[in-house]
DNA sequence: ATATAGATTATAAACATTATCAAATAATAA
DNA sequence: TTATTATTTGATAATGTTTATAATCTATAT
């Protein structure tokens, strides 16, 4: 199943020339396999035991690739670090205010927004971001203590 | 129009036991008449002529107080830094992918979207954010040439 | 096997924001 | 008013994430 996607991400990175090299391996094989949104630095930092001297400039630069040919999604929100989806399907986001959990779900894209939008201000739009944020089950159950 | 608005903010202050200072006055009228989503630095600069011994800290630390008491909003976007709005209505935000122009719109609230994603994800919803992205009048003009 | 464009590493730099703390200021009590 | 106390300010250092630089290395094509 993820070994799948992994094979088709390394195709992708082939078809665009991007060369695969032991690292961007690693580094995508963690994001697919993780099924999470991680940071830059929580991949670094699963990394460094396979490749210890791995630079945390080449995550960074590698999230960038993967971003700019369409691999994975950058998330960025309120606090300091992105995050990294590879799950490029059309989804949306909620994310527990307590412990910063992502949890994916799906929506129908809200087409009638943007048209409204692109009446009252005259813009021509590209696309839109929507999450929902609220208290995730764990969290709760915590707070009954 | 802001002058009313200023004075209500002030209120605002005062019951929340917060000291009004020449500094924090200041900010606070910026925020109300520039009608604008200025970044804490732009604030920094616009007011660098009347204070010219503020401390960029003294505008982080008020806008955060602002910010607690419910008086701005702070908006995380993906580039750099915050920007602060002061228009406490609910609405939500169209953004200028080439030159970063913020601009208001109003849409009905997305319950909807809500209590769906309460429903699927178990989560206690609190809130949403949502955006819009496209380009400006002005940069589709400039893009003519 | 060789050449070379592209990738990696270590390091420094950039940048926004926060922490620290002495000095200044404002609120409150006497 | 004056003394006391709490808050705020301003200068500066520190933090944390991300990007730039430059020397070295390597994946890939020929
Ligand atoms: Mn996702
Ligand atoms: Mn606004
Ligand atoms: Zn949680
Ligand atoms: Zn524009």
């Amino acid at each position: 199943m993820s070994e799948r996607r992994l094979q088709e991400a390394l195709e992708t990175l082939k078809e665009s020339g991007v060369r695969i090299t032991p690292q961007r391996h690693a580094v995508l094989e963690y994001l697919i396999k993780s099924m999470s949104h991680p940071t830059a630095d929580e991949i670094y930092k699963a990394l460094e035991g396979k490749f210890p001297n791995m630079s945390v400039a080449t995550v960074y630069n590698n999230l960038r690739v993967f971003r700019d040919i369409g691999l994975v999604r950058e998330l960025t929100y309120g606090d300091s670090s992105s995050r990294f989806d590879c799950n490029t399907e059309k989804h949306y986001h909620i994310i527990c205010e307590k412990c910063g959990k992502i949890v994916d779900f799906h929506y129908p894209s809200l087409d009638e927004v943007e048209s409204l939008a692109e009446q009252v201000t005259g813009f021509d739009v590209t696309h839109h971001r929507m999450e929902v944020y609220g208290i995730c089950n764990d969290c709760k159950k915590k707070e009954q203590h």
